[in-house]
Formats: structure tokens, sequence, C-alpha cells
DNA sequence: CCTTCGCGTCGAACCGGTTCGACCTACTGA
DNA sequence: TCAGTAGGTCGAACCGGTTCGACGCGAAGG
């Protein structure tokens, strides 16, 4: 079941069967009715490690997910299905590869084994050693976030800074003076990760511009942070009176703090921030935010990686995404 | 920066280098070190392809992710992240594959391009149309759900007939004497996914034993959903004291419903389940449950896959998971 | 001293595709 | 009539590894 198998049984040549495949040279319609004829009766498809071989290329890119994969957020999951399914429009595989931790030798082994025709960087951080290995390989990639200033690379990123500015702006139409900006993990602040720094920079300049007393709180990814994070908040400055929150992985816990606190939202309590669309309606009540837009974000990244990968030379392009902030029910009015 | 450069420079044939590097015949020391010198200096590392072509096999594994990608469960993230991680240890790489609707393109590509070694299917069907093909194209594969009888065939599952039926215990030994299963969608359940199916046998079997009475309901895989199909319960069942849910999409709707009707849990409701950890914790009051032990079946499927690869002749095995429920605060005595 | 053996190495074949150059056969236009 | 061109096909080289058979060589054994 190889094309040799194929050419013998069509009585023609590895190469006639070749180009009637491809049909990057023309062949006679009856000679290409008969090589169709045996492909289908013994269900042939050519060799994929052969044809990558050959041609060069794999047909394959990678996803190089966050460290901690074990516990993606909500909105890193939908991207991660998103991927998947715009890479198969384009008839690419995606290979799914951790990094960091002791999973370097994964990243190495995709990288340098030319596994793969180009990467899309998840998670990435300000300063990131994946980005200069890459670039050192020579590979074609796209980060979900940016690094350096526009134009010197590919990257897709939604606009934390301008969405949280939105949401501080939103609150103070409200009449709120004490806000608090719920932010990732102390390690990822430190680590620099941009959307932290970015959500964090125009928190405090929005609130700034309208005269609002901002605090800023780091807080782990997980549920049991978020409900010891927001005591935290009410215990140090109990005149807050909301939160915008870019982590979603907290949600559960701020929900369940704020229902032991005997706090309404949003009557007593205003909640928004940038957060998945699907997360975003599961909490109680459904949260005014602006939704990271997963799906859009997949298909942009997959089509920038493809574009670089057919001219590697081109201009870097990318993409600064700002969804509207969807207006649910977790803000209102600040009461006296 | 191929083979043949490495051997150039090292002064020997390529056999030689190839030998050096998988250690299948001898080679003398000093000649290794040379050739390790030119391969440390040149940062060679063999093409992929090129060594799949030759050795028939690819170093990589296919997980098949379920159709509705998009929505993938907190249990199915986890999973996918361990196989991730399980097969890292093994050096294999993962490539995720959509299946169903559309996709069949990429999940034929894979199975007959010989791009994978073997294949790990999620949310298997009772009768489902790509264990036939695989079997068909002779490629091994584990699926996460079981098909058949034991013994025939390679899977992990959790024994949800067995949990289900603990929970029901659980409850009936608190006092409850009306319950209901929560299951997963129609659809779902109607194209016959297994843990629906056996999670209600598993239920009606255990309410049968205790004497109580036993409602089913299905409900669609999200948030909203949960909310009307609580409702609906409590409309046409008021006299229910207790639910028993493998849905976890549609926990936050439930949350919200339970909320809404003015109910506390575990005093005036209780509920239990199969949920992922995760999420169990996540809710208000934490869930006491059977959680999905997500990481070790991904560890024992890439396990048996490799099993199976190593000697596709071998025996079937399989592994039939039956995690401890985890006693937290959803549950409670029944009230008169 | 001659055979035997194992070590270390090489060259060649092979895995299954793609692609280039060459060739033959009309058909076209000068 | 003949050069030029396009269509259709073939054979061979190539992609970058692995693996098999053979061979030279020094040590061990009879």
């Amino acid at each position: 079941m190889n094309i040799g198998e194929i050419a013998k049984r069509a009585g023609v040549s590895r190469s006639t069967v070749s180009y009637a495949l491809s049909g990057k040279r023309p062949v006679s319609t009856a000679t290409a009715r008969r090589i169709n004829d045996v492909i289908d009766e013994l269900g042939y498809r050519p060799n994929a490690s052969a044809r990558a071989l050959a041609e060069g290329r794999t047909r394959t890119l990678s996803l190089v997910i966050p460290p901690a994969a074990s516990r993606l957020t909500d909105a890193q999951l939908g991207f991660v299905a998103s991927v998947v399914e715009a890479a198969a429009t384009h008839d690419l595989d995606v290979l799914l590869s951790p990094s960091g931790g002791d999973h370097d030798r994964s990243f190495e082994r995709i990288v340098t084994g030319r596994r793969v025709d180009g990467v899309i960087l998840m998670e990435i951080l300000l300063d990131d050693p994946r980005v200069a290995r890459l670039e050192r390989a020579g590979l074609p990639f796209v980060t979900i976030g940016h690094v350096e200033h526009p134009g010197v690379s590919w990257w897709v990123d939604v606009d934390y800074a301008a969405l949280i500015r939105r949401c501080v702006h939103h609150l103070a139409d409200l009449g709120h003076q004490d806000v608090v900006l719920i932010n990732r993990s102390d390690e990822l602040v430190a680590a620099g990760y941009g959307p932290s720094l970015r959500s964090s920079a125009g928190f405090v300049e929005a609130a700034g511009a309208r005269g609002l007393t901002a605090r800023t709180v780091c807080c782990a990814d997980e549920p049991a942070a978020g409900l010891v994070c927001f005591e935290d908040i009410r215990r140090r400055w109990p005149e807050v009176t909301a939160a915008v929150t870019i982590n979603e992985a907290a949600l559960p816990g701020l929900q369940q703090a704020l229902h032991r606190a005997h706090l309404d939202v949003p009557r007593d309590f205003s909640i928004t921030g940038v957060i998945a669309g699907r997360l975003a309606e599961g909490f109680h009540p459904p949260l005014t935010a602006a939704d990271v837009p997963a799906g859009e974000m997949a298909r942009l990244a997959v089509d920038l990686l493809v574009e670089q990968i057919a001219d590697p030379s081109a201009t870097p392009r990318n993409a600064l995404l700002e969804p509207a902030i969807s207006l649910r029910s977790s803000t209102g009015a600040r009461r006296r």
C-alpha cells in the first residue's frame, strides 16, 4: 500500500501517480481515472513521514501550552480547541507540547528535530527564552501576547490595558470611588507576564484619570486563593466597592467569599474584568465583562502562522483585539 | 546539519554516527567522543521525519478529542493536559485531533497516513465508528470508556455504576427518600454514551435496593441548561431532596438555581456525584463527590498504549478505576 | 601457526514519497 | 516542411535517517 504498489497496479510509473495526486503536472484523464480507481480500491494515502521528508515540511504545527498545564484556565482551554479547529481548515495537524520545568526536552525535540513547520506560543513572558530559541532556529512562530514593540514580530493579543481602562471607566460612571484589581499570581507577574503588567498599567492610568483610589492585588490561579484574596481585600480596604479581575481561576473562590460575607452582587459589590464568556455566564450573577475572544484569537494566530510559513521573509504582522464589554448583571451603582 | 555533515566533520561514515547515537552497535570511545563533540558544536538533532520513515514509527500518538471540542468539560481538559505530560515521560509527542462533524478528514489523515503509532480515543460511544476504523487499520488504540466486554480491547474507565451506587447509598444513609440523577445531554445518552448509561443503571439499581424513589433527567452540557433543568426538577418533583450529578458543565447553572430558590446546601438540599476535583472544590459549598482521576487515567491510558505499540499481539488489558468519594460539605441529613 | 571470534567501521540498500530532466508524440505556426 | 511548443510519461536522484552484510584487525584458543 505504498505509491509503488499503486503505480504497478495502474501500469504507470511512481512519478505519474505522484503527479496525478498533486496535480503539479498534467496527467491524461484516462490515466488519472485508472490511478484513482486503484487508490480508491486499496484505500491508499501517502505516508506522512515520507512526504514530509521529501517536501521538507511536515504540515504540522506545534501549540506550546504553559508549564502548569494541569490547570489551564477556561480561556486557555477554549483557545487550544479553537487552534485545533482553525488548523484543520488549513489541513494542518497540531502537536501539543508542554514547556517549562522538565519538559524542555519536548520543546527542544520539536524545534531542532524539524518536527513542525511553525509554532504557536501561549502565555508568553516579556522576556521569554523560548522566543530566542525559536528565532535562533529560524522556525516560524506566532505568540499569544506580545513581547516587543509592534512590528518586529508576529503576535496576536488582547488589548488588556484598553479593556481594563474601559472597565474602570464603567465603574467610575456608576459612582464607585474605591476599586481593586485582582491580578494573576505573584510568580507570573514577577516573571513579566504581559497581560498582568498591561492590565495593571491600564488600571492605574484610568483610575488616575477619573480620580479613583486604586488598589491592586495578586492572586494565585486557583479557587481557594480567590477566597483568601477577597477576604484579605475586605479586611485591608473595607471601603472598596468594586473589583476588576483578570483571574479566571480564582472566580469560584471569589463567589464563595462574596456569599460568605453576605454581599449581594451588584447591590453591595460590583465585579467586572476580562473573562472567558462561558465563565462569565456561569457566574452568579452573570458577569459584566470583556469576553476573551479565544476563537478569534486562535483563528488569527493560525492564519498569521500559515502566512509566515508560506513566506518567512514577509514583514511581521500582528493583531491587537479589543472585544466589547458584554453588559450582564454584576455591576451596579455604588450605594452610599 | 544532517547526519552526513556530522560524519564528514568527525571523519567517519554516516552509519557510524547513527550507531554512536543509537548504541545499537559498539563504537570505540575515541570515535564516539569525536562524534559527540561535533554534534554538540553544531547542535545537531536527527530529522524526525527521516527517522520516522526509516524506522517505520513516528514516536507520536494521537489524542482524539470530542467533536464539540469548544466546550470540553473540566475533567476532559485536565485529561488532555495529563496525557501530554504522561506521553512526555515516554518521549512521545501528542497530536491533537478533532473528530466528528466535518473533522473526519483530520481523523482519516491521521489513521491512513500512518501519522502516529497509536491513538487515544476520548468520549467513546457504545458503538463507535472510529473504533471500527482503527481496528480495520490495525492501528493500536486505547479508549477512555469501554465499548465491549472486558478483555477484548484496551481501555481505561471510571466505574460510573459503582460510584453512582455509592453516592446513592450515601444519600440513603442520610435519610433521603426522593433523589434525582442529573445526567449528561439527551443527544449523548441517545448516542449511547457509556458513562451516562452506566450511571443511570447504577442509580436505579441502588435506589431500588434501598427503596428510594429515583428520578432521572438529562441536561445539556452548559450552565444555562443546569438552571432550567433544576427548576424543572423542583416543579415536577418538589419532594426531591438530593441530586446526584455527572454533568460538570451544568454545575454553575445548578448553583444559580439553588440560590434563586433560596435553598441552602446541604441544609435544604444535598448534592453529590462524579465531578472533577477542581470543580468540586470550586463549588459553594465544596461538593462531596467522587473526583474523576484525570491524571491517573491519562497515565494509565498512555502506558497501556505504549505497551500495545511495543507488542500489538499482546492480550488486551484494561483498567476500571473506582476513586474514593471525597467527603466535603454538600450532603447532609434530610430535614423533615 | 592457523583458525576463530568479537570489535569497530564502512558501503550500500532501503523507507516512501517528490521533483527534475529527458524523451516521445502530436499539434501549431511560419 | 520543419522548428517550436505543449501534453504526457518515465527514470533517476534526492530528502535524511536506519540497518544489514562484509571486511580488516588484533586477541584468544587449539
